[in-house]
DNA sequence: TGTAATTCGATCAAAAATAATCATTATTAA
DNA sequence: TTAATAATGATTATTTTTGATCGAATTACA
């Protein structure tokens, strides 16, 4: 069994147990306690898990290197099922906007399959996209890698050179009153997104709606059509305000 | 049977199984095991599998971060050998080009932990300084998934917007006549990052000297320094013409 | 806290696989 | 046909992988 076959079945064990004894390890591989100590610290030099005595545990999702594909994330069935009704939207030949953010990265798995443009600053959508249908424009600059976007004034400036038929964008809260964010940098790519496209998705989760942060970037008009799982009375409200709502279910 | 017939063969195979041995693979296709071996390392050059010991795997069924603990990567010692010597002129508040390419990529490692910052175009350098000290500049444009890299008329502005002390940078091929790359897209980004930066390094394994390419894009007139694991006599002609040579040994 | 039991890291040796070299055979070009 | 070129196979030297052993470090637990 070569060294890959075993980091193979290291990495699915971890994945099904979260953690890993080397007894274990070297007895499912047929190696010695010795191989999979040093397996295991190959694995751990390229973060791939982390060692513990005895084992290994799984890395945390929050440090690997490119992935809101987790399934711990908070709300991922709500965020499935609106990206899933968001994607219908999208057709062959469309340039669509994707923001940042763990929501709209949801959008990738419907839309893997489509002969569209995909522009976005975010760099798990292009890990994800990067082998599929789909064809990418990174948008350039500043790279945060705790977003894992890219940011800044560079940034900006690539936006605005472009035009997409569509925008799926996310906030960190959205109101009657108006958009939220997290940082102005943020707020500053979604709004230049909006700018550039004929129709603006708001990708929330029933926990964005109603809420406020840091950062008011602006009203509601700008939003054609907003995509959540909340279904409260102010949905109504959205709609008054001439912005379409597309309410799913779980 | 021809070296056509083994690779499909060997594709058919690995398709099947999902792995093969080299023992196999010479008793089936009654060619020697060296043979097998010769067969498998071009194969693996041009992506179509990956090379274990023993044998080798279907691509698509490793896991991506596992390749990067792959050392069946093509030279792989030279290049490391080459980037280390070059890391070593890296300073700490210096501002470098990376090019996109598997010998520039090697520089990463010996990178991590100097606060610098990194204009690239490369996907895989991105990923891999991402959680380090160097703050990164993505280049934005079209990406390319073959050659995980960005390119583009985009690309290109972006690049000239900014300006470094150093580049590094990766060709196809180079002789006393010039440099060879393999597209027009990266001979013009090699171009670019090159224009913008007051030193110019290139890294060049042995395989790379003396070695042409489709596109001769430019004379060696835009070259400061050569690192490179080459040692020839056409060393002294490099050197006649102005350029440093920094000779590394493995 | 101190002691026993694990686990780890380093070093070594054996086996397997690979790379390098050279001779031989097939293929192609002149 | 002959010479040049490329592909293959055999042989040898080198490297890689693996497992064993032993002192040091870490953990468990009495």
């Amino acid at each position: 069994m070569t060294f890959q076959k075993r980091a193979q079945k290291i990495l699915e064990l971890l994945e099904a147990y979260g953690e890993v004894e080397i007894r274990q390890l070297a007895q499912k591989t047929g190696a010695s306690e010795v191989t999979i100590r040093r397996d295991l610290s190959t694995m751990a030099a390229n973060k791939l898990l982390y060692r513990t005595h005895g084992g290994a545990m799984k890395t945390s999702d929050l440090i690997k290197p490119v992935s809101f594909a987790n399934k711990a994330e908070v709300n991922i069935k709500a965020k499935d099922a609106i990206c899933k009704k968001a994607a219908e939207d999208i057709a062959e030949g469309d340039v669509i906007f994707i923001d940042c953010g763990s929501t709209a990265f949801r959008l990738c798995q419907f839309i893997k399959n489509k002969k569209i443009k995909v522009i976005t600053n975010s760099l798990p959508v292009v890990n994800e996209l990067q082998h599929s249908a789909v064809s990418i424009n990174l948008i350039g600059g500043e790279v945060n890698p705790n977003r894992q976007a890219v940011h800044g004034s560079m940034a900006h400036e690539h936006i605005v050179r472009y035009r997409a038929s569509k925008a799926f964008l996310g906030v960190d809260g959205i109101t009657i009153e108006g958009l939220y964010a997290g940082s102005e940098h943020e707020a500053s790519n979604t709004m230049a997104m909006a700018s550039q496209s004929d129709c603006i998705y708001m990708l929330c989760d029933a926990s964005k709606v109603g809420k406020t942060s840091y950062l008011k970037f602006n009203d509601l008009s700008m939003v054609n059509i907003l995509v959540t799982n909340f279904s409260g009375p102010e949905i109504k409200e959205f709609e008054s305000k001439g912005i379409a709502v597309y309410s799913v279910r779980l």
